[in-house]
DNA sequence: TATTAGCACTCTAAACAGAGGAGTGCTAAT
DNA sequence: ATTAGCACTCCTCTGTTTAGAGTGCTAATA
């Protein structure tokens, strides 16, 4: 689809425009890489490259831009990240990874901010969906008299805990009774299928038990819900000295992206259950106020399956190769992490 | 100190900049206000009120602005918030904080987020401080055989859980047994006071239960510490649409502020347990990158005891007047909402 | 004596014009 | 196929001008 010359210039203007936000012309193209051509002839292939649609002129007189098309074939058939320097960072990195303990959200927070400070781009996070995780055992506490707090543990390391009103006045023997029962039933299973399963029984046996499998019903309900908190975003200080943000107006439109959650969610939920480092380019999210910004993410495992992703979001120009080393980088390291508890 | 017609012209400077930030002159003044005196007689006296250093020049030819004096003597001998108009917002406020349920944490985060939103500025919150809350019990988990699952439940709502590794290899038949030992010893007590009184215990008998104290000390020790995560702040979105915030440096130093949580901490730091709502303006706090910024803040209280601030920040030509009864507001309904648990 | 009209003066912000420069596309020569 | 040369385009920077807002001062006024 591209050979030689052209996809050395191509990656020429990319690798560029990514060293600085100006768009990069024919003269400097000749200076700064070896191609043993001349100005017009780069010339030429630059306007090749434009009506293949990899490039594209803010205006007439004005160096080349990567159009988000030149950046999508630049990551799938160009870049190697693994082929690359990674002088310095990724090991001082490490050692910063190193140092993360506590509980599975407090690590993905400092995650979040490790890679954002690493990549100077935002460093976000999804925390491992309850949903999908493996139920382990769950707590049951009597507080304060008209108070229960609910605590559940899953096997990835996960603990939610949720205050809720005691309305039937349960005693604590009555609660661990109820708890015991739980853990007993459904230790090891998926909480979306214990879910499932207590509609089911409720159905059934409408009587008997009736409250102790509503009850229980609810707790599951109240744990797994919580949208919006369950994403994590670090590094705005980082984004706002990128001279892509000069413009106010940006900036505006990305404080509304990260204060309304939402945003972020619906970004990481595009992110498919695959291996290995995706990459999402400008206007391919189809989100609103976020073109001009790209994505690169990742699962993070648990005992070999996904539970999460973790990942920078960036301008459109951004350095993927750091990005793609970096998102790799953290992600293995939160595996291990998850495997060593 | 400033009397009848030099604190009525003050009042109109001020709250004409409060209205839109340009320098306010005296054409305008006589305009909007209906002093009966003419723009030569306005300007007279603006010249006084600049010498007395109530307001300033940006420059000559430009009208004035009022200095961080200004506001002061406004805050202190001008203005009197329950005698204005408060139509409308603070029933649409209370409305959103009926909605407010969950941990203290919780409600505190949808706190900041509601002031924020009715203000325009930044809404933020300090959590009740683990050390001055009273201690109400403590509940140890074996987890995964190697962890233990520390939580600590304090009379005022707060819940803290943390894991710690279960290097002794306690038995949850052991674990049990230290937390109810705790829980008989110490329930009702102030965190701080179990601390130091645990450190002489300590020393007493360094033999016996040497262990379990020792363990009991990690605890308490590991609960309380986290500065930074104990502060929660809400709507950049709402302060970046400012028009104070046109101005990209201020974003950022802005933003480095909201990310390092400390320079946060710095300010509520310097609001008194004392009764009422308190001001800070402009320089006032000596924060650097902070000067033009003011806060309006104060305690919110369990059982009657202050036990955190929640507070607004934002330009110094904010609205002091809405501030004032919003911040207000909503630690009363806080107060109560603590009270009703 | 306090107020005000009038006026000269200052300073900013916006509008405008021109110069410089970077970069292109085309054509003709190599 | 490549490239030197050149005319052309468009942006950006700079300096200048202009309009307007607002002041301070002075002298007239009530």
């Amino acid at each position: 689809m591209l050979e030689g010359r052209n996809k050395r210039v191509l990656l020429a203007v990319i690798e560029s425009y990514i060293d600085s936000p100006d768009p990069v012309g024919s003269r400097y193209v000749t200076k700064k890489y070896e191609f043993g051509l001349s100005p017009a002839t780069i010339r030429n292939i630059m306007a090749d490259l434009e009506d293949m649609g990899f490039l594209m002129q803010p205006h007439t007189s004005a160096g080349r831009v990567p159009t988000d098309m030149g950046y999508r074939f630049y990551v799938e058939n160009i870049l190697d990240p693994y082929d690359v320097d990674r002088a310095g960072f990724p090991e001082d990195m490490i050692s910063h990874l190193n140092c993360l303990s506590g509980d599975v959200d407090c690590m993905l927070q400092e995650t979040t901010k490790i890679i954002s400070q690493f990549s100077h781009y935002l460093g976000i996070a999804s925390l491992p969906s309850t949903e999908s995780s493996t139920f382990h055992k769950i707590e049951l506490l009597s507080y304060k008299n008209d108070r229960i707090v609910v605590m559940l543990f899953t096997n990835e390391g996960l603990i939610k805990h949720k205050i809720i009103t005691n309305d039937l006045a349960l005693k604590q023997s009555d609660l661990s009774r109820i708890a015991s029962y739980l853990n007993s039933r459904f230790s090891g299973m998926n909480i979306g299928d214990i879910r499932v399963q207590l509609v089911q029984e409720m159905k059934e046996q409408k009587d008997e038990c009736d409250t102790l499998i509503s009850r229980a019903m609810d707790l599951f309900g109240n744990l797994s819900e919580g949208s919006g908190d369950d994403v994590l975003i670090s590094g705005f200080k980082e984004v706002v000295n990128l001279p892509d943000f000069s413009d106010i107006e940006k900036i505006k439109k990305l404080s509304e992206a990260i204060e309304n959650k939402h945003t972020i969610v619906k970004l990481i939920d595009q992110i498919v259950q695959e291996d290995g480092v995706q990459i999402v380019i400008g206007s391919e999210n189809r989100i609103e106020g976020l073109d001009n910004m790209s994505m690169v993410a990742t699962t993070y495992k648990d005992e070999g399956r996904p539970v999460g992703v973790i990942g920078i979001i960036g301008p459109t120009r951004m350095n993927y190769n750091n990005a793609i080393i970096i998102v790799d980088t953290a992600a293995k390291y939160l595996g291990h992490m998850l495997k060593a508890r």
